[in-house]
DNA sequence: GTTTTTTTTAAACACTGTTTTATAGAGTCC
DNA sequence: GGACTCTATAAAACAGTGTTTAAAAAAAAC
């Protein structure tokens, strides 16, 4: 009923998130719940969706820092390879097909690590939302940023929109394999290892990249470009 | 109250199923209720309950029909390829080649037309069920199989270990990037066409596919084997 | 010390899927 | 045809959900 003061507007935040990430931790998001949040940190739930907004926004905000998260480990992880001043360009291709399969490897990780948080924070349609807030979109797009970078410095001549594709394609390749590999849904691999699965999609994708030249693309088997259902 | 004898037991089943494919026409999941197709079909909710068990049985069944419906699509579109007579290697393996990018087309045909459909049947954690049954991963599991029957004929000498995280790498990609394409979610790809990702995915792995033997696959870059977050 | 403002929540609301309970009708037997 | 059984159906109750409203208590301002 009465202001209580036990914690500031930030602080009260903070346990809220808190809270929704460690109940990640052990159950998924289906199982969560803004009243059983809002118990945990002994709050009425009123109160969270007077900080937040709405209990949808609630989960915007907790996959606002996995995407911070995930950011700052791929970034960490191929800061070496990134950073370092390659001398031959063979060895900088090297350095940026090293950093693509560290990359890869983070997100599997995480993915693993973290599988309810990693899937909520990649689910379509959270909430009611038609679109997605702009600080949310920069963030994946800053994630999508981190491989076109890698891949423009594998030395491959492409133009801009071709690099933009192929940043998208192993974006996507790495995800599919990381819904396979880390499970717990409808689709999920037993036989195969992500590792595995990884390596030999960066392997073959990389190869192909970085030998074939711009104009080659055009002079594949060609196909119906549309498919009647 | 009583019983009314409108319909059968299996007439309902259809009518219900129909009512929520038209539903997911328009609308996305997380507007759909078991109420609101009660009312749609003019019953109670207990009766679809007593009839497909739970809610989340209903839409198991809804994933059931949309999992039949890709694979009849994929396996008409490539029957021509597949069975046709292939009398030279080569022949052959263009036939499979052509076969694969026909499936991941399909794919993304039916993403487009359905996303909602399409969507909620590949989604993690449907229900509270810790494991979907049987015939729905035995649905899951025939899909896969359209892409490793290909992979198979492309002639590339392989293992079968090979041959299988190949077939599951395929279905990732094509996966993810109908993700990206069909939009409607967190992430979504506006500059780049579903058609341009599948072409380069598909050109890049396929060929090192075809082009390296068994055992070149293990000269790659190594790499870290564990990432520690 | 009074007034204003802010923080908090209890209660109400409109939903959700599910269970229980009662009943109206169809089938069965004599 | 009438009595009985059985089964399909739904209304109502239940426990839960996110959200809104209204009220109150504490802090801040004057």
């Amino acid at each position: 009923m009465a202001r209580r003061n036990d914690h500031s507007k930030d602080e009260l935040r903070q346990l809220t998130l808190k809270a929704v990430k460690d109940f990640l931790a052990i159950y998924p998001p289906q199982d969560m719940s803004l009243r059983k949040i809002a118990k945990l940190i002994g709050y009425s739930p009123a109160t969270i969706i007077n900080n937040f907004g709405s209990y949808g926004d609630l989960l915007l905000a907790v996959n606002a820092e996995t995407l911070d998260e995930l950011h700052a480990l791929s970034a960490t992880a191929i800061r070496d390879e990134s950073h370092a001043l390659d001398k031959s360009q063979a060895l900088g291709q090297n350095q940026a097909q090293v950093a693509l399969r560290k990359l890869a490897r983070v997100y599997l990780a995480y993915a693993r690590k973290y599988p309810y948080r990693w899937h909520l924070a990649f689910e379509h349609r959270i909430a009611g939302q038609a679109t997605l807030p702009t600080w949310q979109k920069n963030r994946i797009d800053r994630l999508f940023a981190l491989f076109t970078e890698q891949l423009s410095r594998t030395g491959a001549r492409k133009s801009l929109q071709e690099l933009h594709i192929a940043s998208r394609v192993v974006w996507a390749g790495v995800h599919g394999i990381c819904l396979l590999a880390a499970g717990g849904g409808v689709v999920q691999e037993n036989n195969a290892t992500g590792e595995q699965m990884l390596d030999m999609f960066l392997t073959g994708f990389l190869q192909t990249y970085t030998q074939t030249t711009q104009t080659a693309q055009s002079t594949m088997t060609p196909v119906r470009t549309t498919i009647q259902l």
